[in-house]
DNA sequence: TTGAATAAAGAACAATTGTTCTCTATAATG
DNA sequence: CATTATAGAGAACAATTGTTCTTTATTCAA
């Protein structure tokens, strides 16, 4: 490759990105470089944007684009491994980023019961909540029943709108619920988060 | 409360940040928040500093801080109060800290398929596996099997270890998996996440 | 009524910002 | 050889930056 190696900038200026969470202005990237000139750290900046590594911010400012964050293959698997399952860059996935898209308008709630077992939610696993009082019918919403929360499916039938239980195995325990006079949505389902208990290991069985 | 309530700017920053992942100049900042003056935006990001939701960063800049990422935890609601005085005991927590204890250990994998739904562990979702190549038999494994990677239960009999799939419905289309020679473990399921893409608003079925 | 805090605005400033335009070595190519 | 692209430097500029200092408006208690 006799081209200008991108590369070598873009390695010093990703382990600064690690190191500071931010991308500097042209003069500081200058000294990270050991570049003279800024309009040549300009240009080199340039560069970057056009191969996807970095991406324009508001106010004049650069922000690391997706490729920034691609590891060129840093999990050492043993070829011959279908690397398709690596092709999310997993390790730098900042969870939160991922699941949280309106921050201050997102809270966690702690599931309770196995009410909603076949949405895959299970007891103990915590629900991502994006506040507001409207859903749509069939979404999963976290309801105020009898001043506690409650998650469930909105439904509706002509006799109005109830909340439903997914729970085929056990659907008799929870009936649907009809609030008195008012259902008061708190917020929709829009994602999970579970963190496993490793169960105690039992020496001997172990592999 | 008639302190200044930093907080309904801290979560304009925080949804900015969100989808910009970037920390305005001063400039926008005041565009933001509806302010006029530049020096008082500055005022109020020194008071984000001082509670800890910002930090110095190099260049004069300024970064999030550890706590401007941390969510409150919803509980229940006490009983007999009024549904707006919710008890807002926030208890704070950050979600890559509260799922990731090792960092350098831990990576994401998609989930395919169905075979483990009875464990709340559907299509689409992300395990968090913590890497390692022992497991104690009835834990969730991420093994490699035939050069590709399957999440199963570990098990084991007369006849040595094996992989047992978690879908009793379709029970037949998971066989116990016996590898031919070796099974290679490549992590142990720690966790999940999960986003729900909202479905498609239906309008008229709406709350 | 007086007097503080608090909340906000305005003005001003030196430093730094991103950017552009021009110039010079160096290396490769024909 | 001459030429041409690459890699880099220098200078210059208007705009924006973070910051400080001063001045109002509002609230609330003494």
């Amino acid at each position: 490759m006799q081209q200008l190696d991108i590369f070598a900038y873009l390695g010093k200026l990703q382990d600064y990105f690690a190191r500071e969470k931010i991308i500097p202005s042209t003069t500081q990237l200058s000294a990270l470089w050991n570049v003279k000139a800024r309009s040549w750290t300009h240009q080199i900046v340039q560069r970057l944007k056009e191969e996807g590594f970095l991406e324009n911010a508001p106010g004049g400012r650069v922000r690391p684009a997706p490729r920034f964050f691609e590891r060129t293959v840093g999990h050492r698997v043993r070829a011959g491994l279908p690397q398709q399952a690596f092709d999310v860059q997993p390790e730098l996935l900042r969870i939160d980023d991922y699941l949280i898209e309106k921050p201050s308008q997102t809270i966690l709630f702690p599931v309770k019961g196995d009410s909603m077992v076949d949405l895959g939610i299970l007891e103990g696993d915590m629900v991502i909540i994006e506040r507001g009082n409207t859903a749509p019918v069939g979404q999963v919403v976290l309801a105020i029943v009898d001043n506690e929360f409650t998650l469930k499916v909105l439904a509706r039938d002509q006799e109005g709108y109830y909340l439903e239980a997914r729970n085929e195995k056990h659907s008799g325990d929870y009936p649907p619920i009809r609030p008195g006079q008012k259902l008061e949505i708190y917020g929709l389902y829009v994602g999970l988060i579970r963190k496993t208990h490793p169960a105690g290991h039992r020496p001997g069985s172990h592999l």
